[in-house]
DNA sequence: ATGATCCTGACTAACTTAGTCGTGAATTCG
DNA sequence: CGAATTCACGACTAAGTTAGTCAGGATCAT
C-alpha cells in the first residue's frame, strides 16, 4: 500500500484544482509551480486521472484541466486507487474476481481488518475536505511568517 | 507499507516455532518445508530475526532455532517491523528523530490516523494468538479432508 | 497558419525484491 | 580426532518498480 510520488502528487493536483479551478480550466505548468511537481510527470498523473474520469481537459490556449464533479463528491479512496492501483498491503488481500482461492496464513484476517478500515477512513474524506484544510495550512503559514 | 514475502514468511515461520518448539529447537529446513518457504531464503529471515533478538539459534546436531521469549509476549507489530523495516504508508510519517520538519501536506493527517491504528492493531496480536488460529485453521482443513 | 496546450508512448537510471550459491564456523557423535 | 550436521554470513543475480525525462503528435482559439 505504500503512497509513492504518485498518489501525493496526485492528489495535490486536484486539491490544486478544487482550490483554483472554480474559473475556468487551470494549466498543468501552473499546478506543477504552485504544487511542486515536475511539469512532465504531473502529465502522466493527469492523463491517469482523465482515464478514469476525475479531471476533463481541454486543449489550445485557454485549455487547461478541471475536476468532472463537485469536489465534494470525489473522495480520497477512488483518486488514490486510480494513481497506486490497488492499496493492499498484502496481494492476498487484493480482490481477485479470478475465483482463485487464494492463499490464506495465519495473519490475513488481521491484516483484512486494517485494510477495510483504512479504505473506510479514505472513502469518508473528500477533495472539498483536503482543500478546506490546505486553505487553512496556507492560511496558518502566512500568519506565522508575518509574526 | 507493502508487507512482502519477507514479511510473510518471517511471521509464518515464528509461529512454526511457537507451535513446535516446545521440546527442543526446530531445524531450518524443517520449518521451511512445513511452511513452504525456500530454505536458503529463510535463512536470511531467522539472521534477521536473530539479530533483533526473537530467536535463539543453536549448531551442529540437534540444533535448530526456538523463541527467545514466550510467543505471548511476541507481538505482531514488532516481527513485522523487524522484517520489513518501517511500515509507515508515507516516508513522511516515519518516527524521524532528525529533528528535521518534514514536509505536510493536506491529506497527511488521514494517513497519520491510519497508520496510528494499524501499529495498535497489530501490537494487540501476539504470536500465540497467531498459533492459536493457525492451530484451528489446520484443524479445519483436516475435517474437509476427511468428510 | 501559428502558437498554446494537452496527449502519448518510448526510454532510462536507481532502487527494491526475492531469491541463489558458496564458504566457513560451531557442535555433537563415533 | 574426524566426520556429519546444522547454523552463519556475505556475494551475487534476475526481475520488477519508481520516478522521472524526452520527443513528437493532436487539438483548438485566434
Ligand atoms: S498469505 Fe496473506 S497474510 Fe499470509
Ligand atoms: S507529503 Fe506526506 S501526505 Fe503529502
Amino acid at each position: 500500500m505504500h503512497i509513492g510520488t504518485k498518489g501525493d502528487y496526485g492528489v495535490r493536483a486536484l486539491i490544486d484544482l478544487a482550490m483554483y479551478g472554480g474559473e475556468g480550466p487551470v494549466q498543468r505548468t501552473e499546478i506543477a509551480r504552485r504544487q511542486h511537481i515536475p511539469d512532465s510527470y504531473l502529465d502522466h498523473l493527469l492523463a491517469q486521472l482523465r482515464r478514469d474520469g476525475f479531471v476533463r481537459s481541454t486543449r489550445g490556449p485557454g485549455g487547461g484541466h478541471q475536476l468532472t464533479r463537485p469536489a465534494d463528491e470525489i473522495c480520497l479512496l477512488h483518486v488514490l486507487e486510480s494513481l497506486e492501483g490497488s492499496l493492499a498491503p498484502l496481494p492476498c488481500l487484493e480482490d481477485d474476481e479470478s475465483g482463485e482461492p487464494h492463499s490464506v496464513c495465519a495473519q490475513q484476517w488481521v491484516w483484512r481488518e486494517i485494510y477495510d478500515d483504512m479504505r473506510a477512513r479514505l472513502a469518508a474524506v473528500s477533495l472539498a475536505d483536503l482543500a478546506a484544510r490546505e486553505q487553512e495550512r496556507l492560511r496558518s503559514a502566512v500568519a506565522s511568517y508575518s509574526i
